[in-house]
DNA sequence: CGCTCTACCTGTGTGC
DNA sequence: TGCACACAGGTAGAGC
């Protein structure tokens, strides 16, 4: 699934191949895909028709596209939410000139030439103006795109971008800033994480408090942290909540590495944790096999309609507390 | 307001 | 073989 280092290989794939493009087509082959849209898939197609692609940003698990100036409009962006399965496929002509920074040796196939073949579960197709596309394909439907406004918030845009851009796609406003991103506030994070008062999991989950970490990555730091995600974050000592975004940090950077490495320069993929991650997940999707620490069968709890991985001897669950 | 729970989707895998 | 159902899970919004 796609969280933080997917999102970002997605980001840095899009900086690299579609920046400077003109968007001078708009095909919605599923409108769903746009829901988030309010104004529908019409005016989604008309707002990003003719317009730039001037930046790839990221926060968390949103992605977004910065688009040049509308006619008498403020600032918007493409933003994209890859859900669970959500893809973003740069395909087409000018990839051909691509090997300096991917090397591929591919042929390189115009969208609509014979020897095209056309994703199945392709949603929305961008078609640029150096003849290539930009396609979101996304199986299960939980991604979307939209062109929300930017709007300024106290939080200020990620990434250190100009002071001109300090704004975020209206969904993104509430957002924390994530793990990877030089100007989180880390001792602000620990307290309000302490401040509340549910399950440790639970909270490194809120978005709102720190973003881009979901459930694999989340059962992955509470492994290396050693820490039951059941824990109650009230109890919890600072330095463990401290070790616990350490843990969560090292992870997706690790991820991030591992992701970059098999970057394929004909597309700007991501198949989420499945595609190249899998070997390294001590305990995600590893119920039954031993815990690479201490050899502890690891063991699977449901959790929130989904499921939790631990190592029942390095993360002892919590006793229970009466109330 | 703070926290928990569910709806939203669809392809894949499993059990009967 | 075919059908029913569980499962994967991020987010928004409803519910308490």
């Amino acid at each position: 699934m796609p969280e933080l280092p997917e999102v970002e290989t997605v980001r840095d794939g899009l900086a690299r191949h579609v920046l400077g493009r003109t968007v001078v087509d708009v095909d919605v082959r599923r409108d769903y895909s746009v829901r988030r849209h309010e104004a529908g898939p019409l005016d989604f197609a008309a707002r990003l028709t003719g317009r730039r692609l001037e930046a790839a940003v990221r926060r968390g698990k949103f992605l977004w596209l910065l688009l040049d100036e509308g006619a008498g409009r403020g600032d918007d962006a493409l933003l994209a939410h890859l859900g669970m399965s959500g893809q973003l496929l740069v395909r087409g002509a000018h990839l051909a000139d691509a090997g300096a920074s991917g090397g591929t040796t591919d042929v390189v196939v115009a969208p609509g030439s014979v020897g095209w073949v056309e994703h199945p579960h392709l949603r929305v197709r961008l078609g640029l103006d150096d003849g290539s596309a930009l396609d979101f394909v996304d199986q299960r439907t939980f991604g979307h795109l939209s062109v929300p406004d930017l709007v300024p918030t106290p939080d200020g845009a990620p990434g250190g971008l100009g002071s001109a851009r300090q704004a975020l796609p209206v969904p993104v406003a509430h957002i924390a800033r994530d793990l990877l991103d030089p100007a989180l506030d880390r001792r602000a994070v620990v307290t309000a994480m302490r401040a509340r008062r549910t399950e440790v999991k639970r909270a490194l989950l809120d978005q709102t408090l720190v973003s881009g970490v979901g459930n694999i990555y989340a059962d992955e730091a509470l492994w290396r942290a050693r820490l039951h995600g059941a824990r109650p974050t009230a109890a919890l000592r600072a330095t463990d909540v401290e070790r616990l975004l350490d843990a969560a940090a090292e992870v997706m950077t690790q991820a991030l590495e591992q992701g970059g490495t098999s970057f394929d320069a004909l597309y700007v993929d991501v198949n989420g944790a499945s595609g190249y991650f899998d070997r390294s997940l001590a305990v995600y999707g590893q119920d039954g096999r031993p815990c690479p620490r201490c050899g502890t069968p690891v063991r699977r709890d449901a959790f929130a309609n989904r499921s939790s991985f631990t190592c029942p001897r390095c993360q002892p669950r919590p006793r229970p507390r009466r109330a």
